[in-house]
DNA sequence: TCCGCTATTCAGTGTTACTATGTACCGGTA
DNA sequence: TACCGGTACATAGTAACACTGAATAGCGGA
């Protein structure tokens, strides 16, 4: 990945974090796993600690503390009613935002 | 505009604004002027300026300075080849995250 | 015992957009 | 002449966020 898509991400990476919770409970190492799968390959475990510490300071997900066969204790995050309502504001942004990329990138074309 | 926006133009506002320039040559305060209009209410001149400036030091834009009958003298932006490179970069990266969104806005709603 | 994988934490850094203010040029008006 | 509003650019300071790099800790296997 560029940096383009590092200054890309700032904004993103935290709807995107919480769009994952929203379909089923997760945790840290887990999220960073998979959207490194996904494509994101320098999405670091940092990155994702430090993100999960701000949304459930601002009350947008509950947590539990479930142990693991394999490690040390998984934090589990769960979306709350919060944080539910935060990323359907989330959603309306993007859209916004990207429906005048369209028209720009369609602009361009012509 | 809220602070969602704000973060979100982070890495996508400089490629509105190659984007801009990519369709004709402008000026930071027609370029400000335009965004606002079309929804960007609070982007201001103050931003756009250094964001030209960052540019034009990167060497993705040619620049001139152009007579106004209004005030003092225009700084004209000209996107150049370079710049054309990067912002078809900017595309392929946009690309990329619209489509993980796409899909991970999909998965939220089934 | 040591290594690799899982799992979390944290101090420090760089980039970016906003705030707030200042400078400067011009035309119109009282 | 003096002032004001609109045009146009510049810049120091701040906040937010993702990455770097390192540390800590638990578990299982060679």
């Amino acid at each position: 990945m560029g940096k383009q898509m590092t200054e890309m991400l700032k904004g993103t990476l935290e709807g995107m974090v919480l769009a994952i919770l929203s379909v089923q409970p997760a945790y840290g190492y887990e999220i960073t796993a998979r959207l490194r799968e996904q494509g994101f390959s320098d999405v670091v475990e940092g990155t994702v600690y430090a993100l999960l510490i701000r949304v459930e300071q601002r009350g947008l997900v509950d947590v539990e503390k479930v142990p693991s066969e394999k490690g040390p204790p998984r934090k589990v995050y769960t979306l709350n009613a919060q944080g539910r309502e935060y990323l359907e504001e989330f959603w309306r942004t993007w859209s916004f935002l990207a429906e005048r990329l369209e028209q720009l990138h369609h602009d361009e074309e012509e």
